[in-house]
DNA sequence: GCGGCGGTGATACACTGTAACACTCCCGCC
DNA sequence: GGCGGGAGTGTTACAGTGTATCACCGCCGC
């Protein structure tokens, strides 16, 4: 049994993720395997991003060593699904709760404090977005918004009041 | 001389954000050193993002080897002053000829095929962020904004209809 | 002179990601 | 049953990106 306080960015438990993932898969005709599983499984326990090496070495064990170019192409699959999220800023990866619709803009709410993503999204932002790419003439293919700063659990914990 | 055909992504000259970037130092008074001046201007000259190794390269000389480590303290001083600036999407970074406010936020819309990076600010999408966050409960303090895509001269050149 | 400080040179290293190849397993086909 | 062929994985090696550390130098104030 992991340790595993409740904490925002957490709405959904590890198994629910983990049933969607296979509910996905399934679904799409893709193998869900044991790999694959397991690194969902590392990158929803931990409650905050992760390293594809830290996820390699929660992996190993003495006798049964997961090489990190072997974590990589598991999360470039459970990208792909939508299952997690890369986070540029941090080189590291967080499970996704949600299940957007395709093209959906999503913004990446990492705390410099307590390490956890958060995710958010706006249609009022997006919609912002898209007429500011409309202006200049550029048409986009893929969007990264990530805003670093610190959550609303971890301002309260600064100042008391 | 170097070559350097009018494209959008360079609204300024070298001379002028060498000049600009020579003032800013000045009226802050920081060094304005041989270093960062080479740096800076090979960031400006480029038309497109530079990694830090591609700037070592293109710095060193038979005889005068410019380390990686130096390019990345130049940059770092550069970034702080707000005169280039890091495309995380890319490793890379790019001259600002902006002088942005503090805290102005930039959209960064990076071509994929002409590797031209513009900056876009817009109110509107800026207004659209901060009531996300603010309804999110986030304070930011750092913002990541860049659109891969097309540029309108890409576009028009794929499709001459 | 001397001490401190900012900037630079140089080496080594850590971290992140990818290429290439071999092997296995499974499944459809002959 | 034998036989491709494709997907997934293991393994090794490597490329790319960024940082830690120490030494040195030049300058400026004491
Ligand atoms: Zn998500
Ligand atoms: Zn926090
Ligand atoms: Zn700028
Ligand atoms: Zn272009």
């Amino acid at each position: 049994m992991h340790r595993h306080e409740s904490h925002d960015a957490c709405h959904t438990g590890v198994g629910d993720m983990l049933a969607r993932a296979e509910a996905v898969c399934r679904e799409r005709g893709l193998q869900f395997t044991p790999l694959r599983r397991e690194v969902m499984e590392a990158v929803a326990e931990a409650g905050k991003a992760q390293g594809a090496y830290d996820i390699a070495e929660k992996l190993s064990a003495p006798g049964k060593r997961v090489a990190p170019v072997s974590v990589y192409r598991a999360l470039d699959f459970l990208m792909q699904q939508g299952l997690v999220h890369r986070i540029a800023s941090r080189n590291a990866f967080i499970p996704c709760a949600h299940g957007h619709a395709p093209g959906e803009g999503v913004v990446f709410l990492i705390c410099r404090t307590c390490g956890l993503v958060d995710e958010a999204s706006s249609e009022e932002l997006e919609d912002g977005l898209d007429r500011t790419l409309k202006r200049a003439g550029f048409t986009p293919a893929h969007t990264i918004l990530e805003v670093e700063g610190d959550c609303g659990a971890c301002r309260e914990r600064q100042q008391p009041s």
